[in-house]
DNA sequence: ACTAATCGTGCATGAACAGGCATTAAAACT
DNA sequence: AGTTTTAATGCCTGTTCATGCACGATTAGT
C-alpha cells in the first residue's frame, strides 16, 4: 500500500468519523504506528488535519445540532430545486432519496402540496413531518451513521412494493456514459432499488459532480430521465446528456 | 476516546444546555471525575467554558440558541434515564419507541456501548447515528407529524420479526389497574406490537404521569417488567407498582 | 456550624510520542 | 549494469502525556 494510498484513507475516515485512531489505522493499514504517526504528522503539517494525542480529528468540529443545516453550494442547490419542484403533481406518490439537494428539496416543497412521500433519509424525514399536507413515511432499515440513511436489505424490500410516479435519486457523481456512481457499497444497492420503483427517474447534481465517477454504478444512464443542474439547459457541458434523451432543466 | 472529541462533547453540551455537570459527564463519557475536571479547567483557562463549583456553564447566556433541544422537566428524566442505562448490556437488542424521555436515553448512553437499537423515532434514530458504537436499525413506516414518530402497519410487520432483549417503551399515562394508555389510536396499536417484541419492558413516566389514564390501552401492567421514575423506589406512589411484581427503580 | 460533595495536588502506570538508527526498495546518476 | 541517493518503513530508547486513585483542603447547602 502506498502512503499516498494511507493518507487519501485517513483524509477520507476523518471526513466521515471526524476523527481516527493510531492504533486502529495501524491495524486497519496492515503498517506501524510508527508510520500512521508519520502520516498524521505530515497531513497536520500540511493542515488537513489536527493531529491529537492517540490519533487525529478534523480541523473544524462540526457539532451535530448545526450540521445539517449547512448545506454545501447551498445557492446552486436552490436553483435546482426550484426547477424541480413542478415535477410534483397533486397526489404523487414521491420517493426521496438522501443527500443535501433533496434535503433542500424537501424544504422548499409549497406549503400546499399534497402528496406522499418515501424517503429513507433521516433529516428529509424530519423536514417533511413539518409540512401541513405532505404524508411522509420512512423507509426502515439500518441507518448509515455518515449519510444518515436507512439502507440494506430492509429497504430494499420495502421499496419493492411501491410504484411511484418520480424518484429523486441522490447523485454523487454522474457521467453520460458511466451513469450515476457512488462509493458506498451498500448505499449504492439501496439506490438502485430506489431507482426501480419508478417510472421518472429525476438527478439533480450540481454542476461540478458532472461527468465524475465513483467506484460503484447505481444506474445507467439510461434509466435517467430528467437531470437539473444550477446551470442553464443549453450549457455545452449538458449537450452529452441532451443526446441520449434525458429532459435536460 | 479522546480528549479532544471530549473537549467537543462537552463545548457542545455547555451551549446545548448552558451547563454541565462534572458527575453527568462523567458517567456519559465513562472516564473518571477527575479527568472531566482537568477536562473543564483546561476548557476554562482557554476560555471557552466558565467553570463552577460542580460543572460548567457558558459565558454568556444565549437565550434561543438550541430551542429545539429543550425538554419538558429535562432534570427528571435525567434523573429517570441514569437509572436506566444499567440496564442495557453490551451486544443486546433494543428497541426504543418515541418521546423525550427515550430520547434522553438515547444521548445519555454512554459512548463505549456497543448495542442494536431499533427506533420508529426519527429523532432518537438521529441522535443514536452520533453513537459511535450502537448500530441503529430505523423501523419504517408513515411518519406521524407531531410525535415525529412512524406508526401503521409497517411498523408492525417489521418488529414481528424482531425479539430484543429489552424495549424502552414511552409512556403518556400509567396506572397500576389499567396499565399503559394513550391517546392516538394508531400510536397505541404501534406501541403494542413494540412491546410485544421483547421479553423485558420498561416503562420511564417521570412522575406526574403516574396513575393518569387515557383512552387506549398500550398494555396491561403485568407486561412491564421495570418501571422507572425519578422517585426514591420506597416512594408511597409506586408501592402498588413494588405489590404487582414490578421492579420499581 | 456541620456534613457531604467537590476540588486540587501528587503519584503511579501505561499509552503515545519524538528522534535516531538500520533495512529495504525504488529512483537517479554514472 | 553498477553505484549512489533518496524515500519509506520498522524498531529502539528515553520522554511526555493522559488518566485513575488517594488524601487532605475547600465549598455549598442546610
Amino acid at each position: 500500500m502506498l502512503k499516498q494510498e494511507r493518507h487519501n484513507y485517513i483524509l477520507e475516515e476523518v471526513r466521515s468519523h471526524n476523527k481516527v485512531l493510531s492504533s486502529e489505522l495501524s491495524h486497519k493499514l496492515n503498517v506501524s504506528e510508527d508510520t500512521i504517526r508519520r502520516d498524521l504528522k505530515e497531513l497536520s503539517d500540511n493542515g488537513q488535519i489536527k493531529k491529537v494525542h492517540g490519533g487525529a480529528m478534523q480541523h473544524a468540529y462540526i457539532p451535530f445540532s448545526h450540521k445539517d443545516r449547512e448545506i454545501y453550494a447551498h445557492e446552486e442547490k436552490v436553483v435546482i430545486v426550484r426547477k424541480a419542484i413542478p415535477l410534483i403533481q397533486d397526489d404523487f406518490v414521491v420517493v426521496m432519496d438522501g443527500g443535501t439537494t433533496n434535503l433542500e428539496l424537501a424544504r422548499q416543497l409549497p406549503l400546499d402540496l399534497k402528496a406522499t412521500v418515501f424517503t429513507n433519509s433521516l433529516p428529509i424525514a424530519l423536514q417533511l413531518s413539518e409540512h401541513p399536507k405532505v404524508e411522509t413515511v420512512f423507509i426502515g432499515g439500518k441507518i448509515l451513521k455518515n449519510a444518515q440513511v436507512a439502507v440494506g436489505l430492509d429497504v430494499i424490500n420495502f421499496v419493492a412494493d411501491i410504484h411511484a410516479d418520480i424518484c429523486f435519486i441522490g447523485t454523487r457523481s454522474i457521467h453520460h456514459q458511466f451513469g450515476i456512481t457512488d462509493f458506498d457499497r451498500e448505499e449504492t444497492l439501496t439506490k438502485q432499488a430506489l431507482v426501480s420503483c419508478a417510472k421518472h427517474v429525476v438527478s439533480l447534481p450540481i454542476s461540478e459532480k458532472i461527468n465524475t465517477v465513483q467506484p460503484y454504478k447505481v444506474t445507467g444512464i439510461e434509466k435517467v430521465q430528467t437531470l437539473i443542474t444550477e446551470l442553464a439547459s443549453e450549457d455545452d457541458l449538458l449537450t452529452a446528456y441532451r443526446k441520449r434523451g434525458l429532459q435536460v432543466l
